[in-house]
DNA sequence: AGGGGGATTAGACAGAGTCCAGATTTTGGT
DNA sequence: ACCAAAATCTGGACTCTGTCTAATCCCCCT
């Protein structure tokens, strides 16, 4: 997932198959993220998109993504209070939160075990699972 | 930790033995966290406070809850891209998230066993691991 | 060419949280 | 008790993320 470059057409097969209506905007904003296949806040697409001359507005954006989002193209990552991250990756995984620098590293799903999850309330089924460490530079290792 | 009844006089000693200046505002604050033992927001405890009459501003409410997680009195749960929920409960613990309503609910940290944690960057230790359990009704129980 | 529906837009708006400069309370020394 | 200094609190303006709305645009179909 790191950084694979996606060509235009590649995304527009992307967005078909998750039965997504690949206008320009869409096109423009999933490329963003999949080439990166970094976590980027509305924010930071907003203005990758919008590198040289504006191209798509806030609204598009903010819409893009939960389009995205519905149709399970991208994933939502709630760790920093002040906005989301959007995570091109969909694949079971889970989080460094660096704590001092805001960053976010992956971290493989089977790197993980969880083991013996309590049971669940009465009618209740699981969506997700999302395990965050938050780390920091070590004592030894500060000012 | 579940709403125990705590008397004012506990409150400004548990504020003490944390290091925070005792001041009314403060005690009212500590106070309504800690009987309620339950997750507030910032604005249901700004409600909570001010509950016949005015009593405590916006910005004196953001600026306690600042002191009281520096200080670790209290522990910031991150869960809900709207606001942040502050938990009174210090101990090792981790949450079940209900999408539709948004309740939080706590889970012991012995009743989840996570082995095998990835190696961390170097350099780095850890400051927290949070697991959140989203769950929604079962499909067989909704509409 | 004309019409319809989805997509996009700018800008107003809403809500959480921060900032600031002035007012108030607390503290400590005498 | 009195005063000054320090700490705390306050309202209100402000910032930032995200949503809403009404108008416009674009594209396909006939």
């Amino acid at each position: 997932m790191r950084s694979r470059q996606y060509s235009r057409e590649a995304v527009v097969e992307l967005l078909r198959r998750h039965h997504i209506n690949p206008t320009h905007q869409r096109i423009e904003i999933a490329h963003a993220l999949f080439t990166r296949g970094e976590h980027l806040s509305a924010d930071q697409i907003l203005a990758l998109v919008n590198g040289r001359h504006p191209e798509t507005s806030k609204a598009t954006v903010y819409n893009t993504l939960n389009l995205f989002l519905e149709k399970k193209l991208i994933r939502e990552v709630i760790v920093d209070p002040n906005r989301v991250f959007y995570d091109p990756n969909t694949e079971p995984h889970h989080h460094f939160y660096n704590v001092d620098t805001g960053e976010l590293t992956d971290i493989e799903a089977d790197a993980v075990r969880v083991s013996s999850l309590p049971p669940l309330p009465a009618g209740m089924e699981t969506e997700g699972v999302d395990i965050i460490i938050r780390i920091r530079q070590a004592r030894a290792h500060r000012g």
